[in-house]
DNA sequence: TCGATAGCTAAGCAATTGCTTATTTTTAAA
DNA sequence: TTTAAAAATAAGCAATTGCTTAGCTATCGA
């Protein structure tokens, strides 16, 4: 009996994290919400609840966003060092495009609220945990190839590389390239 | 003929600062800053002309209360590897005792507003110049102490070390003791 | 003592904020 | 064909936003 939803709630949602990444979480408005997701406030509203739930909504989108995204490479199955090195080479190409302006939506959250709201704090923790063990795997992957020490401490490295990854994230947006590749030049000399 | 200020113009600067670095940009209102700063709307529009004039000049004033406390040590005319190893070894006492929470004002920015506003961008791009020269100092004091090659690429090694800077404000706000302790454990091994 | 200057307070401005209410429209089983 | 359920629209809510205006008060050289 009931009428049908006029939009998909998932691709409503990929917009509203569109926002949030370009504007940050307090610039956005419910006004520019509307727009951009294409639906009545109401109807924003009724699915999401409140503006912080569709936030933290759009932080999981995100996660899965990048999953499918820049993080593809180094989720594949048998990734290792050499593909981690890839990615990071590819950066000053992606700055020069312009891809890496609004940096990560993750990264930017920390810095406006980071641990201030705790459901908010949770999925950012969610986000790093989830980097720390791709990180992880393609490390592990990297000993069972030989390129990496048996001995190798991975949870450590993975950690530090995390480090490396958020600190690129910050830098992307305001440092320059040299600095950036300064930094990359360094984030993979250790793991060894 | 006029009047005098009631107010310390620099003391209500600091003040506006605090509040700044404890609710980000957008989430601080001007009523909140009035009741902080302990003077009028009217009294910190005709001393700092807008909001956003009023955040510039916090960040300028947060660079300078850095300067004469969390970056101190590494100020000292002839702070070395020494120094950098004893502040980084101090960040996880200071996560214990709260002193991270609200992390770095200006690395919180950066998440926040970054390039946006091209005035506010200038004085994260001082503010990252500052660090750096502060610890390409350090590495050059390193150096003349024979702690550090003197072929070392003193440029290269400050950038990177300005990264890791960055990821530590970034992840203390976040990140576990664990994650942190193996940052630094892992930052200043190529510095050689 | 006066008067010009600039500081102060407090009230108030239009615009925008997150969210809700009242109403209409569409759906498909009964 | 009717009807109950839910989805849509649009108008509107009180509260808050950044900023300004109007009027009073303190200062100190003349």
């Amino acid at each position: 009996m009931p009428r049908h939803k006029a939009y998909d709630k998932q691709e409503v949602l990929e917009k509203a994290m569109q926002v949030f990444w370009d504007h940050g979480y307090e610039a956005t408005s419910v006004r520019l919400l509307e727009k951009e997701m294409g639906i009545n406030q109401f109807s924003i509203y009724s699915a999401f609840d409140n503006k912080k739930k569709l936030f933290v909504e759009s932080l999981k989108k995100y996660r899965a966003y990048v999953k499918n995204n820049r993080f593809h490479p180094l989720l594949k199955e048998d990734a290792r060092l050499k593909d981690l090195k890839e990615f990071l080479n590819n950066i000053p190409r992606q700055i020069k495009s312009g891809e890496t302006k609004r940096g990560c939506l993750v990264v930017n959250t920390t810095g406006e609220i980071g641990g201030k709201d705790p459901e908010i704090a949770k999925e950012l923790k969610n986000y790093y945990n989830f980097i720390k063990e791709m990180l992880r795997k393609v490390l592990w992957n990297s000993v069972e190839a030989g390129e990496i020490s048996e001995e190798a401490d991975l949870e450590k490295y993975s950690n530090y590389l995390l480090g490396v990854m958020q600190s690129l994230s910050v830098g992307t947006k305001v440092l320059t390239e040299k600095q950036i590749n300064d930094i990359i030049s360094m984030a993979l000399i250790n793991i060894k």
